[in-house]
DNA sequence: ATGTCGCATTCCATGCGA
């Protein structure tokens, strides 16, 4: 089973960039992230016609977050729980079936948090704290659980080709980096990691000051494994080649395989 | 630090969020 997730800075800006990723790398699930529509307004009926199955979970103007699945998806959860004052769309939440049984997939949007200055940066270590409770409650099925997407977490100096320049950003601010942490040590494996311990590996560069032709990136997209699904990895990979495509997103997708 | 996008509105220019 091929699980890939993408922050695609607007699916309608988007869309003929995630028809060709979807018929190149043809995984089983994707993770969308940034959709920045409402579901009325998300392109359903051209992916559709491709042969896929949409869930969404839109948002006016910005966030937003979706899957693309082969099969349908079941059991299907929208929003992050622990707040029911937060209206940002930036969790959805379902399962799919994996050989006999499933696999529970979220995909995430993981709140900036900048300026840290701000109510923002607050927000986004509650949402982390949110996260972590309702991810050990999901542990607790001990079932193959991906939770995948844009975490905003630069976890380590070698996940930026300049670490430095990311030291008073909330994407690495040591609180960001405990919390990923403590999510981690709930039980959660880091796909990428899991596989190489290799600097350089990035899956966004900026927009701003030719960032993509410096290969001045960081690695925010992450995938986060429970046990069952740890034990099932194989290959993961970054499609980099699609952060050259004409008007792409400023983010490329992440790829696992589950055995 | 800021050489760019995408969205929305006060709507063809600007603010916001990233």
């Amino acid at each position: 089973m091929r699980i890939a997730t993408w922050n695609v800075n607007s699916i309608r800006q988007r869309l003929t960039h995630v028809l060709a990723f979807l018929k190149e790398a043809e995984p089983d699930a994707l993770c969308l992230q940034e959709l920045k529509c409402v579901d009325a307004d998300f392109p359903r009926a051209e992916i559709e016609e491709a042969g896929w199955q949409v869930t969404t979970h839109g948002q006016k103007g910005f966030n937003g977050v979706a899957i693309i699945s082969r099969s349908a998806l079941e059991d299907v959860r929208r929003g992050l729980p622990g707040d029911e004052s937060d209206e940002q769309a930036r969790y959805l939440e379902g399962v799919l079936p994996h050989g006999d049984g499933v696999v529970r997939l979220a995909s995430i949007y993981l709140p900036n948090g900048n300026p840290p200055n701000t109510e923002k940066y607050p927000y986004k270590l509650a949402w982390m704290e949110r996260l972590a409770v309702h991810a050990k409650g999901l542990l607790a099925h001990e079932e193959p659980l991906v939770l995948a997407g844009d975490y905003n977490v630069i976890p380590e100096p070698r996940d930026a080709r300049d670490p430095a320049a990311w030291a008073g950003d909330a994407l690495f601010l040591p609180p960001t980096r405990t919390a990923f942490r403590k999510l981690q040590s709930l039980g959660f494996t880091e796909a990428l990691r899991a596989t190489t311990d290799a600097a350089g590996l990035y899956t966004f560069w900026d927009y701003q000051a030719g960032a993509w032709q410096r290969n001045n990136g960081i690695r925010i997209d992450h995938l986060l494994l429970s046990p069952q699904a740890a034990d099932r990895l194989g290959a993961v990979s970054i499609a980099k080649h699609v952060r050259g495509w004409d008007k792409a997103s400023d983010h490329v997708p992440v790829l696992i395989e589950l055995n």
